[in-house]
DNA sequence: AAAAATAATTGTAAAATTGACATTTTTTTA
DNA sequence: TAAAAAAATGTCAATTTTACAATTATTTTT
Protein backbone atom coordinates (compact mmCIF):
# COMPACT_ATOMS: atom_id res chain seq x y z
CA UNK A 1 0.00 0.00 0.00
CA UNK A 2 1.69 3.57 -1.12
CA UNK A 3 1.00 6.37 1.57
CA UNK A 4 2.28 9.24 -0.64
CA UNK A 5 0.01 7.86 -3.17
CA UNK A 6 -0.17 10.68 -5.71
CA UNK A 7 3.60 11.33 -5.66
CA UNK A 8 5.98 10.68 -8.85
CA UNK A 9 8.53 7.80 -8.56
CA UNK A 10 12.02 8.08 -10.04
CA UNK A 11 14.34 5.13 -11.26
CA UNK A 12 17.37 5.58 -8.83
CA UNK A 13 20.49 3.79 -9.85
CA UNK A 14 24.10 3.93 -8.36
CA UNK A 15 27.19 4.86 -10.57
CA UNK A 16 30.84 4.04 -9.19
CA UNK A 17 33.84 5.96 -10.55
CA UNK A 18 36.74 3.30 -9.56
CA UNK A 19 40.44 4.51 -8.98
CA UNK A 20 43.23 2.25 -8.55
CA UNK A 21 47.21 2.73 -8.12
CA UNK A 22 49.24 0.03 -10.29
CA UNK A 23 52.57 1.45 -8.37
CA UNK A 24 53.08 4.04 -11.40
CA UNK A 25 49.66 5.73 -12.09
CA UNK A 26 46.00 6.34 -11.15
CA UNK A 27 43.84 4.10 -13.24
CA UNK A 28 40.15 4.51 -14.04
CA UNK A 29 38.28 1.21 -14.67
CA UNK A 30 35.28 0.81 -17.06
CA UNK A 31 33.60 -1.68 -18.55
CA UNK A 32 31.62 -1.61 -21.84
CA UNK A 33 27.74 -1.34 -22.01
CA UNK A 34 26.09 -4.30 -22.47
CA UNK A 35 22.81 -3.55 -23.48
CA UNK A 36 21.13 -0.82 -26.20
CA UNK A 37 21.52 2.06 -26.33
CA UNK A 38 24.72 2.59 -26.39
CA UNK A 39 25.83 -0.96 -26.22
CA UNK A 40 29.33 -1.65 -26.46
CA UNK A 41 30.10 2.16 -25.41
CA UNK A 42 32.16 2.50 -22.57
CA UNK A 43 30.57 2.99 -18.84
CA UNK A 44 31.03 3.31 -15.57
CA UNK A 45 29.48 0.67 -13.23
CA UNK A 46 26.41 1.11 -11.67
CA UNK A 47 22.95 -0.12 -11.15
CA UNK A 48 19.45 0.39 -9.98
CA UNK A 49 18.76 0.96 -6.36
CA UNK A 50 16.71 -1.80 -4.88
CA UNK A 51 13.19 -1.61 -3.18
CA UNK A 52 15.06 -3.09 0.61
CA UNK A 53 18.94 -1.89 -0.11
CA UNK A 54 20.40 2.12 0.38
CA UNK A 55 22.48 3.81 -2.28
CA UNK A 56 25.29 2.44 -0.35
CA UNK A 57 24.12 -0.81 -0.43
CA UNK A 58 23.70 -0.52 -3.87
CA UNK A 59 26.92 0.65 -4.66
CA UNK A 60 28.50 -1.62 -2.20
CA UNK A 61 26.96 -4.43 -4.22
CA UNK A 62 27.78 -3.22 -7.48
CA UNK A 63 31.09 -2.91 -6.45
CA UNK A 64 31.60 -6.59 -5.07
CA UNK A 65 29.81 -8.16 -8.58
CA UNK A 66 32.13 -6.86 -10.38
CA UNK A 67 35.53 -6.76 -8.73
CA UNK A 68 34.87 -9.59 -5.90
CA UNK A 69 35.90 -7.45 -2.95
CA UNK A 70 34.73 -6.88 0.07
CA UNK A 71 35.70 -3.91 2.39
CA UNK A 72 35.92 -1.37 -0.64
CA UNK A 73 36.32 1.86 0.50
CA UNK A 74 33.92 4.29 -1.43
CA UNK A 75 32.30 7.34 -0.33
CA UNK A 76 29.36 9.19 -2.16
CA UNK A 77 30.23 11.94 -5.06
CA UNK A 78 27.20 13.75 -5.51
CA UNK A 79 23.59 13.01 -6.59
CA UNK A 80 23.27 13.31 -10.70
CA UNK A 81 19.62 14.25 -10.97
CA UNK A 82 19.03 16.09 -14.47
CA UNK A 83 16.06 15.47 -16.08
CA UNK A 84 17.35 13.80 -19.71
CA UNK A 85 20.64 13.24 -18.25
CA UNK A 86 20.08 9.39 -19.68
CA UNK A 87 18.61 8.98 -22.79
CA UNK A 88 16.32 5.80 -22.36
CA UNK A 89 14.32 7.28 -19.64
CA UNK A 90 14.92 9.70 -16.62
CA UNK A 91 17.45 8.56 -13.80
CA UNK A 92 18.52 9.47 -10.82
CA UNK A 93 21.84 8.61 -9.98
CA UNK A 94 24.14 9.23 -6.98
CA UNK A 95 27.74 8.66 -8.01
CA UNK A 96 30.51 7.01 -5.69
CA UNK A 97 33.85 7.35 -5.64
CA UNK A 98 35.50 3.85 -4.60
CA UNK A 99 39.24 3.09 -4.25
CA UNK A 100 40.87 -0.21 -4.69
CA UNK A 101 44.47 -1.44 -4.66
CA UNK A 102 44.74 -2.52 -8.44
CA UNK A 103 47.00 -5.77 -7.34
CA UNK A 104 43.84 -6.66 -5.29
CA UNK A 105 40.96 -6.92 -8.14
CA UNK A 106 40.82 -9.73 -10.03
CA UNK A 107 38.23 -9.59 -12.87
CA UNK A 108 35.62 -12.14 -12.44
CA UNK A 109 33.32 -11.82 -15.35
CA UNK A 110 34.42 -11.40 -19.23
CA UNK A 111 30.72 -10.19 -19.69
CA UNK A 112 31.76 -6.94 -18.07
CA UNK A 113 34.57 -6.14 -20.36
CA UNK A 114 36.20 -4.15 -17.36
CA UNK A 115 39.92 -2.51 -18.22
CA UNK A 116 41.67 -0.41 -16.29
CA UNK A 117 42.79 3.11 -18.61
CA UNK A 118 44.82 5.68 -17.33
CA UNK A 119 43.28 8.50 -15.30
CA UNK A 120 43.54 11.33 -18.47
CA UNK A 121 43.62 8.84 -21.19
CA UNK A 122 40.42 7.06 -21.14
CA UNK A 123 37.31 7.08 -23.99
CA UNK A 124 34.60 8.91 -23.90
CA UNK A 125 31.89 7.53 -21.75
CA UNK A 126 28.18 7.53 -21.92
CA UNK A 127 25.39 10.11 -20.60
CA UNK A 128 27.23 12.03 -17.89
CA UNK A 129 29.90 10.07 -16.92
CA UNK A 130 32.74 11.93 -18.06
CA UNK A 131 30.90 14.89 -16.12
CA UNK A 132 30.86 12.16 -12.80
CA UNK A 133 35.13 11.16 -13.55
CA UNK A 134 35.59 14.86 -13.66
CA UNK A 135 34.52 15.65 -10.61
CA UNK A 136 35.83 12.60 -9.07
CA UNK A 137 39.25 13.53 -10.37
CA UNK A 138 38.75 16.95 -8.90
CA UNK A 139 37.42 15.99 -5.57
CA UNK A 140 40.25 13.68 -5.11
CA UNK A 141 42.82 15.70 -6.07
CA UNK A 142 41.36 18.37 -3.94
CA UNK A 143 40.77 16.07 -0.60
CA UNK A 144 43.77 13.77 -0.57
CA UNK A 145 45.92 17.60 -0.01
CA UNK A 146 43.17 17.57 3.25
CA UNK A 147 42.81 13.45 4.45
CA UNK A 148 45.22 10.73 4.03
CA UNK A 149 42.53 8.79 1.94
CA UNK A 150 45.01 7.81 -0.79
CA UNK A 151 46.36 5.49 1.66
CA UNK A 152 42.67 3.47 0.38
CA UNK A 153 44.61 3.03 -2.77
CA UNK A 154 47.65 1.05 -1.62
CA UNK A 155 48.45 -2.52 -0.62
CA UNK A 156 47.71 -3.28 3.51
CA UNK A 157 51.80 -2.41 3.45
CA UNK A 158 54.02 -0.04 1.42
CA UNK A 159 57.32 1.27 1.16
CA UNK A 160 57.31 5.81 1.35
CA UNK A 161 58.90 5.22 -2.61
CA UNK A 162 55.68 3.78 -3.10
CA UNK A 163 53.52 6.41 -1.59
CA UNK A 164 55.66 9.29 -2.67
CA UNK A 165 55.08 7.97 -6.46
CA UNK A 166 50.96 7.76 -5.40
CA UNK A 167 51.27 11.42 -4.99
CA UNK A 168 53.27 12.52 -7.49
CA UNK A 169 50.87 10.83 -10.04
CA UNK A 170 47.95 12.25 -8.37
CA UNK A 171 49.21 15.80 -8.03
CA UNK A 172 51.55 15.23 -11.34
CA UNK A 173 54.46 16.95 -9.89
CA UNK A 174 57.93 15.38 -7.63
CA UNK A 175 57.86 16.01 -4.48
CA UNK A 176 61.60 16.23 -2.22
CA UNK A 177 62.34 12.84 -1.44
CA UNK A 178 63.10 13.97 1.86
CA UNK A 179 60.56 16.97 2.62
CA UNK A 180 58.14 14.12 1.47
CA UNK A 181 59.44 11.79 4.04
CA UNK A 182 59.55 14.29 6.86
CA UNK A 183 56.10 15.35 6.40
CA UNK A 184 54.38 12.31 6.38
CA UNK A 185 55.96 10.26 9.19
CA UNK A 186 55.01 13.66 10.95
CA UNK A 187 51.63 13.17 10.53
CA UNK A 188 51.81 9.95 13.25
CA UNK A 189 49.61 7.89 10.96
CA UNK A 190 52.46 5.58 9.38
CA UNK A 191 53.98 2.67 11.28
CA UNK A 192 57.35 1.01 10.20
CA UNK A 193 57.70 -2.59 10.16
CA UNK A 194 60.45 -4.35 10.03
CA UNK A 195 60.55 -6.01 7.28
CA UNK A 196 62.34 -4.50 3.69
CA UNK A 197 60.90 -4.24 0.29
CA UNK A 198 64.07 -6.09 -1.38
CA UNK A 199 62.42 -6.30 -4.94
CA UNK A 200 62.54 -2.52 -5.86
CA UNK A 201 65.74 -1.11 -4.27
CA UNK A 202 69.56 -2.13 -3.55
CA UNK A 203 69.05 -1.02 -0.08
CA UNK A 204 65.72 -2.21 0.34
CA UNK A 205 62.91 0.36 1.74
CA UNK A 206 61.25 -0.09 4.57
CA UNK A 207 57.64 -1.43 4.62
CA UNK A 208 54.97 0.48 6.43
CA UNK A 209 51.46 0.40 7.30
CA UNK A 210 48.60 2.91 8.65
CA UNK A 211 48.07 2.80 12.64
CA UNK A 212 44.65 2.59 12.63
CA UNK A 213 44.23 3.83 15.97
CA UNK A 214 45.56 7.01 15.02
CA UNK A 215 44.16 7.21 11.33
CA UNK A 216 40.52 9.08 12.80
CA UNK A 217 42.28 11.32 15.85
CA UNK A 218 45.11 12.37 13.09
CA UNK A 219 42.98 13.07 10.35
CA UNK A 220 43.74 16.10 11.22
CA UNK A 221 47.77 16.30 10.90
CA UNK A 222 47.01 16.30 6.88
CA UNK A 223 45.05 19.43 6.54
CA UNK A 224 47.84 21.61 4.73
CA UNK A 225 49.51 18.65 3.55
CA UNK A 226 49.81 19.65 0.01
CA UNK A 227 51.30 22.87 -0.54
CA UNK A 228 48.93 26.09 -1.07
CA UNK A 229 50.88 26.92 -4.55
CA UNK A 230 50.66 23.33 -5.50
CA UNK A 231 46.72 23.61 -5.14
CA UNK A 232 46.73 27.00 -6.99
CA UNK A 233 48.65 24.95 -9.62
CA UNK A 234 46.05 22.37 -9.85
CA UNK A 235 42.77 24.35 -9.48
CA UNK A 236 44.28 26.72 -12.39
CA UNK A 237 45.24 23.72 -14.96
CA UNK A 238 41.44 22.52 -15.18
CA UNK B 1 6.00 4.77 -22.56
CA UNK B 2 8.22 3.68 -19.35
CA UNK B 3 11.45 1.98 -21.24
CA UNK B 4 13.12 0.77 -18.06
CA UNK B 5 9.55 -1.32 -17.35
CA UNK B 6 10.61 -4.02 -14.80
CA UNK B 7 12.82 -1.43 -12.26
CA UNK B 8 11.92 -0.58 -9.12
CA UNK B 9 10.79 2.76 -9.00
CA UNK B 10 11.36 5.52 -5.75
CA UNK B 11 10.21 8.43 -4.16
CA UNK B 12 12.73 11.35 -3.89
CA UNK B 13 12.39 14.00 -2.15
CA UNK B 14 15.07 16.90 -1.25
CA UNK B 15 15.67 18.68 2.35
CA UNK B 16 17.19 21.57 2.87
CA UNK B 17 19.23 22.75 6.30
CA UNK B 18 19.00 25.68 6.10
CA UNK B 19 22.07 27.80 7.99
CA UNK B 20 21.62 31.77 8.85
CA UNK B 21 23.76 34.09 11.39
CA UNK B 22 22.19 36.77 13.15
CA UNK B 23 24.95 39.02 13.73
CA UNK B 24 25.83 37.20 16.88
CA UNK B 25 25.76 33.61 16.18
CA UNK B 26 24.63 30.47 13.40
CA UNK B 27 21.29 29.45 13.51
CA UNK B 28 18.84 27.04 12.18
CA UNK B 29 15.41 27.16 10.75
CA UNK B 30 12.86 24.52 11.10
CA UNK B 31 8.95 24.67 10.37
CA UNK B 32 6.07 22.70 11.90
CA UNK B 33 5.54 19.70 10.26
CA UNK B 34 1.94 20.43 8.83
CA UNK B 35 0.63 16.43 8.18
CA UNK B 36 0.66 13.40 9.91
CA UNK B 37 2.51 11.60 11.03
CA UNK B 38 4.46 13.90 13.30
CA UNK B 39 2.48 16.55 12.48
CA UNK B 40 3.60 19.71 14.40
CA UNK B 41 6.95 17.95 15.08
CA UNK B 42 10.24 20.24 14.01
CA UNK B 43 11.48 19.23 10.83
CA UNK B 44 13.80 20.92 8.52
CA UNK B 45 11.84 21.94 4.90
CA UNK B 46 11.81 19.62 2.32
CA UNK B 47 9.72 18.54 -0.93
CA UNK B 48 9.39 15.83 -3.11
CA UNK B 49 11.16 16.18 -7.08
CA UNK B 50 9.14 16.33 -9.52
CA UNK B 51 9.06 15.22 -12.92
CA UNK B 52 9.99 17.52 -14.93
CA UNK B 53 13.06 19.15 -12.60
CA UNK B 54 16.27 18.18 -11.28
CA UNK B 55 16.86 17.40 -7.23
CA UNK B 56 18.74 21.40 -7.32
CA UNK B 57 16.18 22.70 -9.12
CA UNK B 58 13.61 20.95 -6.47
CA UNK B 59 15.87 22.09 -3.20
CA UNK B 60 15.48 26.07 -5.39
CA UNK B 61 12.04 25.87 -5.52
CA UNK B 62 11.35 24.94 -1.85
CA UNK B 63 13.92 27.44 -0.59
CA UNK B 64 11.87 30.11 -3.35
CA UNK B 65 8.56 28.98 -1.42
CA UNK B 66 9.50 28.90 2.28
CA UNK B 67 11.68 31.98 1.94
CA UNK B 68 10.84 34.22 -1.22
CA UNK B 69 14.36 34.49 -1.69
CA UNK B 70 16.67 34.13 -4.94
CA UNK B 71 20.00 33.11 -5.46
CA UNK B 72 20.33 31.56 -2.10
CA UNK B 73 24.04 30.09 -1.83
CA UNK B 74 23.43 26.11 -1.16
CA UNK B 75 24.97 22.68 -2.04
CA UNK B 76 24.31 19.26 -1.86
CA UNK B 77 25.52 17.47 1.65
CA UNK B 78 24.56 14.13 0.82
CA UNK B 79 22.19 11.75 -0.12
CA UNK B 80 20.14 9.67 2.75
CA UNK B 81 18.96 6.30 1.39
CA UNK B 82 18.07 3.73 4.12
CA UNK B 83 14.78 2.30 3.05
CA UNK B 84 13.22 2.82 6.89
CA UNK B 85 13.92 6.53 7.37
CA UNK B 86 11.18 7.63 6.69
CA UNK B 87 8.00 5.95 8.61
CA UNK B 88 5.34 6.80 6.29
CA UNK B 89 6.95 5.47 2.55
CA UNK B 90 10.71 4.43 1.46
CA UNK B 91 12.03 8.06 0.61
CA UNK B 92 15.15 8.68 -0.25
CA UNK B 93 15.97 12.75 0.27
CA UNK B 94 19.03 14.29 -1.28
CA UNK B 95 19.91 17.14 1.27
CA UNK B 96 21.33 20.36 1.10
CA UNK B 97 22.72 22.85 3.00
CA UNK B 98 21.75 26.58 2.62
CA UNK B 99 23.26 29.43 3.36
CA UNK B 100 21.21 32.64 3.85
CA UNK B 101 21.61 36.36 5.64
CA UNK B 102 19.25 36.02 8.22
CA UNK B 103 18.27 39.84 7.79
CA UNK B 104 17.01 39.00 4.07
CA UNK B 105 14.44 36.55 5.42
CA UNK B 106 11.24 37.32 5.86
CA UNK B 107 8.45 34.93 6.46
CA UNK B 108 6.10 34.51 4.01
CA UNK B 109 3.35 31.91 5.22
CA UNK B 110 2.59 31.58 8.79
CA UNK B 111 1.63 27.92 7.86
CA UNK B 112 5.14 26.60 7.69
CA UNK B 113 5.69 27.83 11.19
CA UNK B 114 9.22 28.76 10.53
CA UNK B 115 11.32 29.49 13.67
CA UNK B 116 15.02 29.97 13.87
CA UNK B 117 17.09 27.92 16.36
CA UNK B 118 20.39 28.06 17.94
CA UNK B 119 22.21 25.49 15.78
CA UNK B 120 23.28 23.99 19.09
CA UNK B 121 20.28 24.20 20.89
CA UNK B 122 16.80 22.85 18.51
CA UNK B 123 14.24 20.51 19.06
CA UNK B 124 14.50 17.07 18.13
CA UNK B 125 13.58 16.48 14.12
CA UNK B 126 11.40 13.78 12.60
CA UNK B 127 13.32 10.93 10.77
CA UNK B 128 16.29 11.27 10.22
CA UNK B 129 16.79 15.30 10.03
CA UNK B 130 19.00 15.50 13.18
CA UNK B 131 21.77 13.30 11.29
CA UNK B 132 21.50 15.47 8.52
CA UNK B 133 22.26 18.89 10.55
CA UNK B 134 24.32 17.13 12.55
CA UNK B 135 26.25 16.04 9.50
CA UNK B 136 25.89 19.63 8.09
CA UNK B 137 27.53 20.83 10.77
CA UNK B 138 30.70 19.06 10.71
CA UNK B 139 30.93 20.17 6.90
CA UNK B 140 30.28 23.60 7.73
CA UNK B 141 33.12 23.69 10.14
CA UNK B 142 35.52 21.58 7.76
CA UNK B 143 34.68 23.57 4.85
CA UNK B 144 34.63 27.31 6.27
CA UNK B 145 38.37 26.56 7.56
CA UNK B 146 39.15 26.14 3.50
CA UNK B 147 36.79 28.37 1.34
CA UNK B 148 35.17 31.91 1.88
CA UNK B 149 31.52 30.45 1.92
CA UNK B 150 30.71 31.41 5.60
CA UNK B 151 31.12 34.98 3.63
CA UNK B 152 27.17 33.60 2.29
CA UNK B 153 26.02 34.18 5.12
CA UNK B 154 26.49 38.26 5.28
CA UNK B 155 25.08 40.56 3.85
CA UNK B 156 25.90 41.96 0.79
CA UNK B 157 28.15 44.65 2.84
CA UNK B 158 29.93 43.91 6.54
CA UNK B 159 32.49 44.35 8.84
CA UNK B 160 35.69 42.50 9.76
CA UNK B 161 34.29 42.54 13.27
CA UNK B 162 31.19 41.15 12.33
CA UNK B 163 33.06 38.40 10.15
CA UNK B 164 35.23 37.67 12.85
CA UNK B 165 31.93 37.19 15.25
CA UNK B 166 31.12 35.00 12.35
CA UNK B 167 34.03 32.55 12.40
CA UNK B 168 33.89 32.64 16.48
CA UNK B 169 30.35 30.95 16.51
CA UNK B 170 31.27 28.67 14.21
CA UNK B 171 34.36 27.69 15.52
CA UNK B 172 33.66 28.62 18.96
CA UNK B 173 36.57 30.04 20.25
CA UNK B 174 38.62 33.68 19.66
CA UNK B 175 40.91 35.24 17.51
CA UNK B 176 43.17 37.58 17.68
CA UNK B 177 42.00 40.82 15.69
CA UNK B 178 45.08 41.57 14.70
CA UNK B 179 46.19 38.31 13.23
CA UNK B 180 42.33 37.85 11.72
CA UNK B 181 42.15 40.95 10.03
CA UNK B 182 46.23 40.82 8.75
CA UNK B 183 45.04 37.22 7.32
CA UNK B 184 41.06 37.70 5.93
CA UNK B 185 42.38 40.76 4.43
CA UNK B 186 45.74 38.89 2.46
CA UNK B 187 43.36 36.26 0.89
CA UNK B 188 42.83 39.44 -0.92
CA UNK B 189 38.89 38.54 -1.36
CA UNK B 190 37.51 41.55 0.22
CA UNK B 191 37.25 44.97 -0.67
CA UNK B 192 37.11 48.25 1.61
CA UNK B 193 33.80 50.08 0.86
CA UNK B 194 34.17 54.35 1.55
CA UNK B 195 31.37 54.11 4.33
CA UNK B 196 31.05 52.95 8.10
CA UNK B 197 29.00 51.05 10.19
CA UNK B 198 28.38 54.14 12.78
CA UNK B 199 25.62 51.89 14.45
CA UNK B 200 27.55 49.08 16.20
CA UNK B 201 30.69 51.24 17.28
CA UNK B 202 32.10 54.64 18.62
CA UNK B 203 34.55 54.87 15.65
CA UNK B 204 32.31 53.22 13.38
CA UNK B 205 34.00 49.73 11.21
CA UNK B 206 34.51 50.10 7.48
CA UNK B 207 32.12 48.28 5.66
CA UNK B 208 33.59 45.56 2.96
CA UNK B 209 32.04 43.49 0.06
CA UNK B 210 33.60 40.67 -2.10
CA UNK B 211 35.12 40.79 -4.82
CA UNK B 212 33.66 38.54 -7.38
CA UNK B 213 35.90 38.45 -9.55
CA UNK B 214 39.17 37.44 -6.76
CA UNK B 215 36.28 35.11 -5.27
CA UNK B 216 37.79 31.84 -7.65
CA UNK B 217 41.11 33.02 -8.29
CA UNK B 218 41.59 33.16 -4.58
CA UNK B 219 39.52 30.21 -3.40
CA UNK B 220 43.31 28.77 -2.17
CA UNK B 221 43.89 31.47 -0.37
CA UNK B 222 42.00 30.22 2.39
CA UNK B 223 43.35 26.83 2.28
CA UNK B 224 44.89 26.60 6.24
CA UNK B 225 42.83 29.70 6.58
CA UNK B 226 41.89 28.16 10.59
CA UNK B 227 44.48 26.85 12.32
CA UNK B 228 44.97 23.17 12.40
CA UNK B 229 45.36 22.94 15.52
CA UNK B 230 41.64 24.40 16.17
CA UNK B 231 40.51 21.82 13.57
CA UNK B 232 42.13 19.06 16.24
CA UNK B 233 40.05 21.21 18.56
CA UNK B 234 36.98 20.99 16.72
CA UNK B 235 36.68 17.62 16.09
CA UNK B 236 37.75 16.09 19.37
CA UNK B 237 34.58 18.34 20.87
CA UNK B 238 32.00 16.37 18.82
C1' DA C 1 38.47 70.30 25.29
C1' DA C 2 39.32 66.00 27.24
C1' DA C 3 38.14 61.39 27.95
C1' DA C 4 36.45 57.20 26.37
C1' DA C 5 35.51 53.72 23.17
C1' DT C 6 36.33 51.33 19.49
C1' DA C 7 38.71 50.18 14.87
C1' DA C 8 42.57 49.69 12.21
C1' DT C 9 47.22 49.15 11.42
C1' DT C 10 51.78 47.98 12.28
C1' DG C 11 55.47 45.89 14.74
C1' DT C 12 58.05 42.24 17.10
C1' DA C 13 59.91 38.03 18.96
C1' DA C 14 59.65 33.31 19.40
C1' DA C 15 58.30 29.20 17.47
C1' DA C 16 57.20 26.35 13.79
C1' DT C 17 57.35 25.05 9.12
C1' DT C 18 59.17 24.65 4.55
C1' DG C 19 62.24 24.01 0.63
C1' DA C 20 66.66 23.18 -1.20
C1' DC C 21 70.31 20.62 -0.63
C1' DA C 22 73.76 17.57 1.68
C1' DT C 23 75.39 13.55 4.21
C1' DT C 24 75.15 8.96 5.99
C1' DT C 25 73.64 4.26 5.82
C1' DT C 26 72.51 -0.09 3.87
C1' DT C 27 72.46 -3.38 0.60
C1' DT C 28 73.76 -5.51 -3.99
C1' DT C 29 76.76 -5.81 -7.88
C1' DA C 30 81.08 -5.77 -10.28
C1' DT D 1 87.14 -4.32 -1.79
C1' DA D 2 85.09 -0.67 -4.16
C1' DA D 3 81.42 1.18 -6.65
C1' DA D 4 76.72 1.88 -7.36
C1' DA D 5 72.08 2.48 -6.11
C1' DA D 6 68.73 3.65 -3.40
C1' DA D 7 66.75 4.93 1.32
C1' DA D 8 66.99 7.46 5.37
C1' DT D 9 68.32 11.30 7.96
C1' DG D 10 70.20 15.85 8.69
C1' DT D 11 71.16 20.96 8.03
C1' DC D 12 70.28 25.66 7.22
C1' DA D 13 68.23 29.76 5.50
C1' DA D 14 63.95 31.60 4.49
C1' DT D 15 59.25 32.06 5.41
C1' DT D 16 55.15 31.89 8.00
C1' DT D 17 52.45 31.94 12.07
C1' DT D 18 51.02 33.18 16.64
C1' DA D 19 50.77 35.83 20.76
C1' DC D 20 51.09 40.05 22.23
C1' DA D 21 51.85 44.94 22.18
C1' DA D 22 51.94 49.64 20.62
C1' DT D 23 50.35 53.30 17.93
C1' DT D 24 47.25 55.98 15.27
C1' DA D 25 42.77 57.36 13.93
C1' DT D 26 38.00 58.39 14.34
C1' DT D 27 33.96 59.16 16.45
C1' DT D 28 30.87 59.90 20.60
C1' DT D 29 30.22 61.14 25.28
C1' DT D 30 31.14 63.78 29.28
Amino acid sequence: MKRYAQQTRLLVAVDCIIFGFDGQEIKLLLIQRGFEPCKGKWSLVGGFVQEEESAEDAATRVLKNLTGLDGIYMEQLHTFSSPDRDSVERTISVAYTALIDIKRYKQLHEDFHAVWFPINHHPELIFDHDAMVNQAKEKLRYKAALHPLLLELLPPKFTLPQLQQLYESVYNTSFDKGNFSRKILSTGLLVRLADKDKLNSRKGAFYYKVDKKKYNVNLHAFLNFVPEALMKKSAAAR
